[in-house]
DNA sequence: TATTGTTATACTCTATAACTATA
DNA sequence: TATAGTTATAGAGTATAACAATA
């Protein structure tokens, strides 16, 4: 009988990671990156970056968000969506509106422009994944964006 | 018959992606800042952290690796790595040696210290990454370390 | 002319601390 | 006291340009 492989010494379980290639992280550390550089990419014609974008889709996907609100859900410093905001504002794409109950408060709310904006946006980036997922079958794009969340989201019904 | 679901009312190739959820590459930039940040921490009592584990690592891979190579193998500037050099080469994890044939080249060759520092940091993140994957099965923690190299990774037998 | 290792520097992204106003 | 929005600043990671030595 041929003796293609020989048994592992150990329970599976124990199988030493012992080569960078063997670690998700790696991997992950990698595919992010070359995303992160073809959405920089894709991005540049309408002059804006995937936080911004981030950003503004959060406001069109749950209009009145608050700035801290939109802090948590991308995992985000408050000090840092500062100027994205402003960037955001001085281009017409939503309106701050102060909270009636709680004056400390500003909801956010798109404009139309800012939607139109924003679906041209998601359009450069759809396309960018298109590439960047070629190789994948649309069951395993569906796969991996599973598996992804299932690492960084939390395990209750939250989600972000 | 049940008509549990409309027909999609155009080719699904096209469906229309309308939220930061739909794209993989946000669940990637999610999963791998999870990861980065988890792995920092689990380097941090080693006092090393995931470039410096990876440069090392290449080294002992690859003994007689030019940094040039470790730079495009990870994929970061020349530049960078010298810093990072400097400091495992303090540390005695590895030895520098003149290329015989081409007097550009330093040759790096792991210490057998740098050996055993480098099982201990892969045992810090090894234990990272058994939490951070702890909600998928061994079956999906390979497919998904497939599923992003193919992102990644060159088409053709190359690999870094 | 091209490559290696190196220095210096700039830029981006993210993190921290503190402030004010409101609650 | 706790939170929202803001400012200023610091840090890490990465990128660019240039250099001397060598090919």
């Amino acid at each position: 009988m041929p003796l293609e492989k020989t048994q592992p010494e150990q329970d599976p379980e124990d199988a030493k990671i012992c080569r960078l290639q063997d670690l998700v992280g790696y991997h992950l550390r990698r595919a992010s990156v070359f995303d992160l550089q073809g959405a920089v990419s894709a991005l540049e014609p309408a002059n804006t970056r995937p936080v911004p974008m981030s950003v503004l889709l959060s406001i069109i996907e749950t209009p009145g968000i608050s700035s801290a609100e939109i802090c948590r859900a991308l995992g985000m410093q408050r000090a840092n969506i500062v100027p994205i905001l402003a960037e955001l504002e001085e281009r017409g794409l939503f309106l701050r509106e102060a909270d009636e109950s709680d004056q400390r408060i500003q909801r956010l709310f798109p404009t139309r422009r800012g939607e139109e904006e924003a679906a041209a946006w998601l359009a450069l980036v759809s396309e960018h994944e298109r590439s960047m997922l070629r190789r994948l079958t649309a069951e395993e794009q569906t796969e991996l964006r599973r598996l992804l969340a299932k690492i960084w989201q939390e395990d209750g019904p939250k989600q972000g």
